[in-house]
DNA sequence: TCACGTATCAAACAGGTGTTTTAATTGCTC
DNA sequence: GAGCAATTAAAACACCTGTTTGATACGTGA
Protein backbone atom coordinates (compact mmCIF):
# COMPACT_ATOMS: atom_id res chain seq x y z
CA UNK A 1 0.00 0.00 0.00
CA UNK A 2 1.31 3.15 -0.97
CA UNK A 3 0.56 6.87 0.58
CA UNK A 4 -0.95 8.81 -2.28
CA UNK A 5 0.88 11.59 -2.01
CA UNK A 6 4.43 9.73 -2.46
CA UNK A 7 4.73 9.27 -6.18
CA UNK A 8 5.20 6.48 -8.41
CA UNK A 9 9.31 5.26 -8.94
CA UNK A 10 9.58 6.69 -12.32
CA UNK A 11 8.29 10.47 -11.45
CA UNK A 12 10.24 10.54 -8.57
CA UNK A 13 13.35 9.63 -10.58
CA UNK A 14 12.26 12.27 -13.11
CA UNK A 15 12.38 14.87 -10.74
CA UNK A 16 14.78 13.73 -8.37
CA UNK A 17 17.18 13.47 -11.84
CA UNK A 18 15.97 16.87 -13.62
CA UNK A 19 17.52 18.85 -10.96
CA UNK A 20 20.47 17.25 -10.46
CA UNK A 21 20.87 17.42 -14.43
CA UNK A 22 20.16 21.04 -14.65
CA UNK A 23 22.94 22.21 -11.62
CA UNK A 24 25.80 19.53 -12.52
CA UNK A 25 25.09 18.27 -15.89
CA UNK A 26 24.93 14.69 -17.65
CA UNK A 27 28.50 14.14 -17.05
CA UNK A 28 28.93 15.39 -13.38
CA UNK A 29 25.78 13.32 -12.22
CA UNK A 30 25.93 9.91 -11.25
CA UNK A 31 23.19 6.99 -11.26
CA UNK A 32 23.72 6.31 -7.67
CA UNK A 33 22.95 10.65 -7.43
CA UNK A 34 19.89 10.64 -8.62
CA UNK A 35 18.81 7.02 -6.97
CA UNK A 36 19.34 8.52 -3.59
CA UNK A 37 17.81 11.82 -4.17
CA UNK A 38 14.56 10.09 -5.79
CA UNK A 39 14.85 7.21 -2.15
CA UNK A 40 14.88 4.14 -5.27
CA UNK A 41 17.23 1.11 -5.66
CA UNK A 42 19.83 2.03 -7.87
CA UNK A 43 18.70 -0.56 -10.52
CA UNK A 44 15.50 1.78 -10.96
CA UNK A 45 16.97 3.75 -13.35
CA UNK A 46 18.16 1.02 -15.86
CA UNK A 47 14.85 -0.72 -15.48
CA UNK A 48 12.55 2.19 -16.25
CA UNK A 49 14.61 4.20 -18.17
CA UNK A 50 17.00 1.56 -20.20
CA UNK A 51 20.22 3.68 -19.51
CA UNK A 52 21.35 7.28 -18.19
CA UNK A 53 20.89 8.45 -21.65
CA UNK A 54 17.18 7.27 -21.61
CA UNK A 55 16.77 8.89 -19.02
CA UNK A 56 18.54 12.29 -19.82
CA UNK A 57 16.29 12.37 -22.91
CA UNK A 58 12.95 11.64 -21.41
CA UNK A 59 13.76 14.06 -19.30
CA UNK A 60 14.38 16.52 -22.01
CA UNK A 61 11.45 16.00 -24.01
CA UNK A 62 9.18 16.25 -20.59
CA UNK A 63 11.10 19.56 -20.15
CA UNK A 64 10.38 20.32 -23.74
CA UNK A 65 6.67 20.50 -23.24
CA UNK A 66 6.74 22.63 -20.01
CA UNK A 67 8.90 24.98 -21.33
CA UNK A 68 6.99 26.02 -24.05
CA UNK A 69 3.73 25.95 -21.63
CA UNK A 70 5.01 28.34 -19.35
CA UNK A 71 7.42 30.81 -21.44
CA UNK A 72 6.01 30.56 -25.04
CA UNK A 73 6.77 32.58 -27.79
CA UNK A 74 4.05 34.51 -28.59
CA UNK A 75 5.17 36.65 -31.56
CA UNK A 76 2.38 39.28 -33.27
CA UNK A 77 4.09 39.78 -36.61
CA UNK A 78 2.90 43.48 -36.47
CA UNK A 79 5.54 44.99 -34.65
CA UNK A 80 9.11 42.76 -34.91
CA UNK A 81 10.56 45.96 -32.04
CA UNK A 82 7.84 44.49 -29.70
CA UNK A 83 8.78 40.87 -30.78
CA UNK A 84 11.82 40.77 -30.21
CA UNK A 85 11.05 42.38 -26.53
CA UNK A 86 9.27 39.19 -25.90
CA UNK A 87 11.28 36.85 -27.14
CA UNK A 88 14.13 38.41 -25.04
CA UNK A 89 12.09 38.34 -21.88
CA UNK A 90 11.07 34.81 -22.70
CA UNK A 91 14.26 33.24 -23.45
CA UNK A 92 15.63 34.95 -20.14
CA UNK A 93 12.85 33.36 -17.89
CA UNK A 94 13.81 30.32 -19.66
CA UNK A 95 17.55 30.49 -18.73
CA UNK A 96 17.25 31.97 -15.08
CA UNK A 97 13.58 31.13 -14.37
CA UNK A 98 12.86 29.42 -10.79
CA UNK A 99 12.03 25.44 -10.99
CA UNK A 100 10.57 23.20 -12.74
CA UNK A 101 9.32 25.09 -15.94
CA UNK A 102 12.77 26.57 -16.80
CA UNK A 103 14.55 23.31 -16.62
CA UNK A 104 15.04 23.19 -19.99
CA UNK A 105 16.40 25.67 -20.96
CA UNK A 106 19.10 25.72 -18.45
CA UNK A 107 19.43 21.75 -19.76
CA UNK A 108 19.80 23.64 -23.21
CA UNK A 109 22.05 25.93 -22.04
CA UNK A 110 24.40 23.45 -20.81
CA UNK A 111 24.03 21.17 -24.17
CA UNK A 112 25.63 23.80 -25.84
CA UNK A 113 28.86 24.36 -24.20
CA UNK A 114 29.06 20.63 -23.29
CA UNK A 115 27.31 18.52 -25.73
CA UNK A 116 25.91 14.99 -25.32
CA UNK A 117 24.66 12.84 -27.79
CA UNK A 118 21.42 14.45 -27.18
CA UNK A 119 22.33 17.21 -28.93
CA UNK A 120 21.99 16.66 -32.64
CA UNK A 121 18.17 15.99 -31.88
CA UNK A 122 18.05 18.96 -29.97
CA UNK A 123 19.52 20.94 -32.27
CA UNK A 124 16.69 20.34 -34.90
CA UNK A 125 14.09 20.31 -32.62
CA UNK A 126 14.63 23.30 -30.62
CA UNK A 127 17.29 25.55 -31.27
CA UNK A 128 16.83 25.79 -35.01
CA UNK A 129 12.85 26.71 -34.57
CA UNK A 130 13.93 29.22 -31.96
CA UNK A 131 17.32 30.43 -34.51
CA UNK A 132 14.49 30.98 -37.17
CA UNK A 133 12.65 32.73 -35.23
CA UNK A 134 14.95 35.49 -33.82
CA UNK A 135 16.23 35.52 -37.75
CA UNK A 136 12.79 36.63 -38.66
CA UNK A 137 12.38 39.15 -36.51
CA UNK A 138 15.19 40.81 -37.08
CA UNK A 139 14.91 40.15 -40.99
CA UNK A 140 11.84 42.66 -40.40
CA UNK A 141 13.35 45.11 -38.67
CA UNK A 142 16.74 45.43 -41.57
CA UNK A 143 14.50 44.19 -44.26
CA UNK A 144 16.41 41.63 -46.64
CA UNK A 145 20.33 41.05 -45.74
CA UNK A 146 22.76 38.95 -46.30
CA UNK A 147 21.77 35.18 -44.45
CA UNK A 148 25.34 36.04 -42.51
CA UNK A 149 24.86 39.11 -41.55
CA UNK A 150 21.19 38.20 -40.16
CA UNK A 151 22.73 35.22 -38.25
CA UNK A 152 25.53 37.63 -36.88
CA UNK A 153 23.23 39.91 -35.40
CA UNK A 154 20.98 36.66 -33.72
CA UNK A 155 24.74 35.77 -32.37
CA UNK A 156 24.97 39.12 -30.47
CA UNK A 157 21.68 39.07 -29.02
CA UNK A 158 21.64 35.30 -28.41
CA UNK A 159 25.22 35.83 -26.31
CA UNK A 160 23.78 38.46 -24.28
CA UNK A 161 21.19 36.30 -22.76
CA UNK A 162 23.20 33.16 -22.84
CA UNK A 163 26.07 34.60 -20.87
CA UNK A 164 24.12 35.26 -17.41
CA UNK A 165 23.89 31.60 -17.87
CA UNK A 166 26.66 29.90 -19.85
CA UNK A 167 29.19 32.57 -17.36
CA UNK A 168 27.35 32.04 -14.04
CA UNK A 169 29.70 31.09 -11.89
CA UNK A 170 32.07 33.96 -12.80
CA UNK A 171 29.41 36.34 -12.49
CA UNK A 172 28.57 35.66 -9.14
CA UNK A 173 32.17 36.12 -8.19
CA UNK A 174 32.66 39.17 -10.11
CA UNK A 175 29.02 40.52 -9.10
CA UNK A 176 28.40 38.76 -5.71
CA UNK A 177 25.01 37.04 -7.55
CA UNK A 178 22.93 37.15 -10.83
CA UNK A 179 19.27 38.03 -11.34
CA UNK A 180 16.98 35.85 -10.20
CA UNK A 181 13.70 37.58 -9.23
CA UNK A 182 10.90 37.58 -11.91
CA UNK A 183 11.60 41.78 -11.70
CA UNK A 184 15.03 41.64 -11.82
CA UNK A 185 14.92 39.28 -15.25
CA UNK A 186 12.18 41.28 -16.65
CA UNK A 187 14.65 44.55 -16.22
CA UNK A 188 17.40 42.86 -17.40
CA UNK A 189 15.52 41.81 -20.54
CA UNK A 190 14.57 45.28 -21.38
CA UNK A 191 17.99 46.32 -21.26
CA UNK A 192 19.62 44.11 -23.16
CA UNK A 193 16.33 44.67 -25.90
CA UNK A 194 17.07 48.35 -25.95
CA UNK A 195 20.79 47.54 -26.79
CA UNK A 196 20.20 45.42 -29.24
CA UNK A 197 17.21 47.37 -31.02
CA UNK A 198 20.70 50.35 -31.00
CA UNK A 199 22.66 47.82 -32.43
CA UNK A 200 20.41 46.78 -35.39
CA UNK A 201 19.03 49.85 -36.15
CA UNK A 202 22.94 50.24 -36.57
CA UNK A 203 23.54 48.20 -38.84
CA UNK A 204 20.19 48.83 -40.69
CA UNK A 205 21.61 52.56 -41.48
CA UNK A 206 25.03 51.41 -41.77
CA UNK A 207 24.12 48.82 -44.99
CA UNK A 208 21.27 51.33 -46.65
CA UNK A 209 22.03 52.13 -49.93
CA UNK B 1 71.48 10.47 -25.26
CA UNK B 2 68.13 12.45 -26.41
CA UNK B 3 67.71 14.11 -29.60
CA UNK B 4 68.00 18.52 -30.04
CA UNK B 5 64.58 18.22 -31.50
CA UNK B 6 63.29 15.89 -28.57
CA UNK B 7 61.97 17.98 -26.24
CA UNK B 8 62.05 17.25 -21.73
CA UNK B 9 59.22 15.11 -20.22
CA UNK B 10 57.80 18.10 -18.92
CA UNK B 11 57.68 20.41 -21.60
CA UNK B 12 56.04 16.76 -23.68
CA UNK B 13 54.06 16.73 -21.15
CA UNK B 14 52.67 20.92 -21.01
CA UNK B 15 52.39 20.58 -24.84
CA UNK B 16 50.10 17.55 -24.82
CA UNK B 17 48.18 18.43 -21.99
CA UNK B 18 46.94 22.00 -23.02
CA UNK B 19 45.50 21.01 -26.37
CA UNK B 20 43.58 17.93 -24.52
CA UNK B 21 42.44 20.17 -22.00
CA UNK B 22 41.69 23.14 -24.59
CA UNK B 23 39.78 20.75 -26.42
CA UNK B 24 37.92 18.66 -24.16
CA UNK B 25 38.50 20.00 -20.93
CA UNK B 26 39.76 19.10 -17.51
CA UNK B 27 37.62 16.55 -16.69
CA UNK B 28 37.20 14.74 -19.67
CA UNK B 29 41.02 14.46 -20.08
CA UNK B 30 42.48 11.55 -18.49
CA UNK B 31 46.29 10.91 -17.43
CA UNK B 32 46.57 8.43 -19.66
CA UNK B 33 45.45 10.47 -22.81
CA UNK B 34 47.66 12.72 -21.89
CA UNK B 35 50.47 10.81 -21.55
CA UNK B 36 49.68 8.47 -24.31
CA UNK B 37 50.27 11.49 -26.71
CA UNK B 38 53.37 13.30 -24.82
CA UNK B 39 54.83 10.15 -25.11
CA UNK B 40 55.56 9.61 -21.59
CA UNK B 41 55.09 7.02 -19.02
CA UNK B 42 52.07 7.24 -16.79
CA UNK B 43 53.67 8.21 -13.57
CA UNK B 44 55.75 11.10 -15.14
CA UNK B 45 52.09 13.67 -14.56
CA UNK B 46 52.66 12.96 -10.62
CA UNK B 47 56.16 13.25 -10.60
CA UNK B 48 56.69 16.47 -12.22
CA UNK B 49 53.72 18.12 -11.02
CA UNK B 50 52.11 16.24 -7.92
CA UNK B 51 49.02 15.85 -9.60
CA UNK B 52 46.27 16.34 -12.34
CA UNK B 53 45.30 19.89 -10.55
CA UNK B 54 48.98 20.73 -10.67
CA UNK B 55 49.43 20.72 -14.56
CA UNK B 56 46.54 22.45 -15.03
CA UNK B 57 47.71 25.11 -12.74
CA UNK B 58 51.10 25.13 -14.71
CA UNK B 59 49.77 25.26 -18.04
CA UNK B 60 47.07 28.28 -16.94
CA UNK B 61 50.51 30.02 -15.22
CA UNK B 62 52.45 29.66 -18.57
CA UNK B 63 49.61 29.99 -21.13
CA UNK B 64 48.51 33.06 -18.94
CA UNK B 65 51.81 34.91 -19.72
CA UNK B 66 51.82 33.43 -23.60
CA UNK B 67 48.36 35.18 -24.19
CA UNK B 68 49.89 38.45 -22.76
CA UNK B 69 52.20 38.76 -24.91
CA UNK B 70 50.36 37.71 -28.11
CA UNK B 71 47.14 39.71 -27.52
CA UNK B 72 47.74 42.51 -25.19
CA UNK B 73 45.05 44.63 -24.23
CA UNK B 74 46.82 48.51 -25.99
CA UNK B 75 44.78 50.65 -25.12
CA UNK B 76 45.46 54.59 -25.51
CA UNK B 77 42.91 55.51 -23.23
CA UNK B 78 42.27 58.72 -25.67
CA UNK B 79 39.18 57.73 -27.72
CA UNK B 80 37.96 55.20 -25.76
CA UNK B 81 35.74 54.00 -29.22
CA UNK B 82 39.06 53.21 -30.37
CA UNK B 83 40.30 50.99 -27.30
CA UNK B 84 36.70 49.02 -27.14
CA UNK B 85 37.20 48.01 -30.74
CA UNK B 86 41.20 46.73 -29.44
CA UNK B 87 39.46 45.35 -26.49
CA UNK B 88 36.55 43.43 -28.56
CA UNK B 89 39.08 42.31 -31.35
CA UNK B 90 42.03 40.58 -29.01
CA UNK B 91 39.31 39.23 -26.59
CA UNK B 92 38.04 37.46 -29.89
CA UNK B 93 41.36 36.10 -31.04
CA UNK B 94 42.08 34.87 -27.51
CA UNK B 95 39.18 33.05 -27.87
CA UNK B 96 38.94 31.74 -31.83
CA UNK B 97 42.70 32.33 -32.35
CA UNK B 98 44.72 29.24 -33.45
CA UNK B 99 47.28 27.82 -31.55
CA UNK B 100 49.52 27.78 -28.24
CA UNK B 101 48.99 31.50 -27.79
CA UNK B 102 45.22 31.62 -27.75
CA UNK B 103 45.06 28.25 -25.72
CA UNK B 104 44.52 30.08 -22.22
CA UNK B 105 41.65 32.28 -23.67
CA UNK B 106 39.80 28.51 -24.43
CA UNK B 107 41.13 27.67 -21.06
CA UNK B 108 39.28 30.65 -19.33
CA UNK B 109 36.25 30.36 -21.55
CA UNK B 110 35.57 26.76 -20.48
CA UNK B 111 36.24 27.70 -16.59
CA UNK B 112 33.61 29.86 -17.14
CA UNK B 113 30.76 27.31 -17.79
CA UNK B 114 32.42 24.69 -16.01
CA UNK B 115 34.76 25.61 -13.19
CA UNK B 116 37.34 23.89 -11.57
CA UNK B 117 38.92 24.49 -7.94
CA UNK B 118 41.28 26.63 -9.99
CA UNK B 119 38.28 29.33 -10.98
CA UNK B 120 38.86 31.33 -8.07
CA UNK B 121 42.28 31.93 -8.16
CA UNK B 122 41.73 32.64 -12.42
CA UNK B 123 39.26 35.29 -11.46
CA UNK B 124 41.15 37.62 -9.38
CA UNK B 125 43.96 37.17 -11.24
CA UNK B 126 42.95 37.50 -15.03
CA UNK B 127 39.03 37.82 -15.06
CA UNK B 128 38.38 40.69 -12.98
CA UNK B 129 41.23 42.93 -14.18
CA UNK B 130 39.91 42.29 -17.58
CA UNK B 131 36.62 43.15 -16.43
CA UNK B 132 37.62 46.36 -14.71
CA UNK B 133 39.37 47.16 -18.25
CA UNK B 134 35.99 46.68 -20.10
CA UNK B 135 34.19 48.55 -17.67
CA UNK B 136 36.35 51.53 -17.57
CA UNK B 137 36.13 51.90 -21.35
CA UNK B 138 32.37 51.70 -21.33
CA UNK B 139 32.69 54.39 -18.67
CA UNK B 140 34.85 56.63 -20.36
CA UNK B 141 32.02 56.48 -22.99
CA UNK B 142 28.62 56.82 -20.67
CA UNK B 143 29.91 58.92 -17.96
CA UNK B 144 29.17 58.73 -14.50
CA UNK B 145 26.53 56.14 -14.41
CA UNK B 146 25.69 53.13 -11.91
CA UNK B 147 27.84 50.42 -11.30
CA UNK B 148 25.06 47.74 -12.19
CA UNK B 149 24.72 49.33 -15.17
CA UNK B 150 28.08 49.15 -15.80
CA UNK B 151 28.35 45.79 -15.36
CA UNK B 152 25.34 44.96 -17.81
CA UNK B 153 26.73 46.97 -20.44
CA UNK B 154 30.04 44.98 -19.94
CA UNK B 155 28.14 41.75 -19.85
CA UNK B 156 26.18 42.69 -23.46
CA UNK B 157 29.54 43.19 -24.74
CA UNK B 158 30.95 40.08 -23.29
CA UNK B 159 28.14 37.73 -23.91
CA UNK B 160 28.83 39.06 -27.82
CA UNK B 161 32.11 37.42 -28.25
CA UNK B 162 32.00 34.79 -25.54
CA UNK B 163 29.27 33.44 -27.57
CA UNK B 164 30.73 32.15 -30.22
CA UNK B 165 33.12 29.91 -27.96
CA UNK B 166 30.40 28.83 -25.48
CA UNK B 167 28.07 27.79 -27.69
CA UNK B 168 30.54 26.46 -30.85
CA UNK B 169 28.67 23.03 -31.04
CA UNK B 170 25.78 24.72 -31.96
CA UNK B 171 27.10 26.99 -34.23
CA UNK B 172 28.50 24.64 -36.00
CA UNK B 173 25.27 22.64 -36.55
CA UNK B 174 23.27 25.76 -37.31
CA UNK B 175 25.58 27.91 -39.44
CA UNK B 176 28.59 25.09 -40.55
CA UNK B 177 31.22 26.73 -39.60
CA UNK B 178 32.77 29.20 -37.42
CA UNK B 179 35.21 32.05 -38.04
CA UNK B 180 38.66 31.09 -37.70
CA UNK B 181 40.62 32.85 -40.39
CA UNK B 182 42.49 35.82 -38.68
CA UNK B 183 40.61 38.07 -41.24
CA UNK B 184 36.92 36.36 -40.42
CA UNK B 185 37.74 37.04 -36.88
CA UNK B 186 38.63 40.63 -37.49
CA UNK B 187 35.41 41.06 -39.41
CA UNK B 188 33.37 39.60 -36.54
CA UNK B 189 34.86 42.24 -33.89
CA UNK B 190 34.35 45.24 -35.90
CA UNK B 191 30.78 43.79 -36.47
CA UNK B 192 30.34 43.26 -32.93
CA UNK B 193 32.01 46.85 -31.71
CA UNK B 194 30.05 48.55 -34.18
CA UNK B 195 26.74 46.89 -32.59
CA UNK B 196 27.93 47.45 -28.77
CA UNK B 197 29.01 51.16 -29.65
CA UNK B 198 25.42 51.73 -30.88
CA UNK B 199 23.94 50.25 -27.48
CA UNK B 200 25.83 51.90 -25.10
CA UNK B 201 24.60 55.19 -27.03
CA UNK B 202 21.50 54.44 -26.49
CA UNK B 203 22.49 53.71 -22.89
CA UNK B 204 24.19 57.27 -22.32
CA UNK B 205 21.16 59.25 -24.32
CA UNK B 206 18.54 57.30 -22.68
CA UNK B 207 19.83 58.42 -19.09
CA UNK B 208 21.48 61.50 -19.54
CA UNK B 209 19.62 64.02 -17.49
C1' DT C 1 -4.95 -21.47 -5.47
C1' DC C 2 -2.00 -21.12 -9.00
C1' DA C 3 0.77 -19.10 -12.45
C1' DC C 4 2.48 -15.10 -14.73
C1' DG C 5 4.23 -10.60 -15.76
C1' DT C 6 5.74 -6.41 -13.25
C1' DA C 7 8.51 -4.17 -10.03
C1' DT C 8 11.97 -3.82 -6.39
C1' DC C 9 16.09 -5.15 -4.11
C1' DA C 10 21.01 -6.32 -2.71
C1' DA C 11 24.96 -7.76 -4.78
C1' DA C 12 28.26 -8.22 -8.09
C1' DC C 13 30.49 -7.08 -12.55
C1' DA C 14 33.45 -4.82 -15.91
C1' DG C 15 35.72 -0.86 -17.15
C1' DG C 16 37.81 3.53 -16.30
C1' DT C 17 39.93 7.02 -13.16
C1' DG C 18 43.86 9.40 -10.35
C1' DT C 19 47.48 8.00 -7.64
C1' DT C 20 51.14 5.24 -5.35
C1' DT C 21 54.59 1.89 -5.02
C1' DT C 22 58.78 -0.33 -5.96
C1' DA C 23 62.33 -1.41 -8.92
C1' DA C 24 65.24 -0.32 -12.80
C1' DT C 25 67.70 2.97 -15.32
C1' DT C 26 69.93 7.10 -16.32
C1' DG C 27 73.10 11.01 -15.76
C1' DC C 28 76.32 13.41 -13.20
C1' DT C 29 80.06 14.22 -9.74
C1' DC C 30 83.92 12.91 -7.11
C1' DG D 1 84.81 3.68 -12.52
C1' DA D 2 82.04 3.97 -8.03
C1' DG D 3 78.41 6.19 -5.75
C1' DC D 4 74.45 8.91 -5.57
C1' DA D 5 70.49 11.51 -6.72
C1' DA D 6 67.13 12.32 -10.30
C1' DT D 7 64.31 10.25 -13.52
C1' DT D 8 61.74 6.59 -15.85
C1' DA D 9 59.23 2.31 -15.94
C1' DA D 10 55.70 -1.45 -15.01
C1' DA D 11 52.52 -2.84 -11.95
C1' DA D 12 49.23 -2.52 -8.57
C1' DC D 13 45.99 0.08 -5.62
C1' DA D 14 41.72 2.16 -4.22
C1' DC D 15 37.85 4.30 -5.79
C1' DC D 16 34.03 5.52 -8.70
C1' DT D 17 31.27 4.73 -12.77
C1' DG D 18 27.16 2.59 -15.59
C1' DT D 19 25.16 -1.70 -15.98
C1' DT D 20 23.62 -6.52 -15.14
C1' DT D 21 22.31 -10.39 -12.45
C1' DG D 22 19.40 -13.39 -9.83
C1' DA D 23 16.33 -13.54 -6.04
C1' DT D 24 12.22 -11.82 -3.94
C1' DA D 25 7.75 -9.57 -3.40
C1' DC D 26 3.54 -7.87 -5.46
C1' DG D 27 -0.71 -7.83 -7.89
C1' DT D 28 -3.86 -9.68 -11.35
C1' DG D 29 -6.52 -12.76 -14.08
C1' DA D 30 -7.51 -17.68 -14.90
Amino acid sequence: MEFQSQKGTTERILEAAGELFAESGFQDTSIRDICARANVNLAAVNYHFRDKEGLYEAILLQSFEQIQRAYPFELTGECPEKDLEVFVRMLMFRLLGKGRPALHGKLMAAEMSSPTGALDKLCEEAIRPTHELLVGIIRAIVGEAPENDLNDLAASILGQCLFYKHAQPVIIRLRGAIPVEDHEIEALARQITSFSLAGIEKYRITHEQ
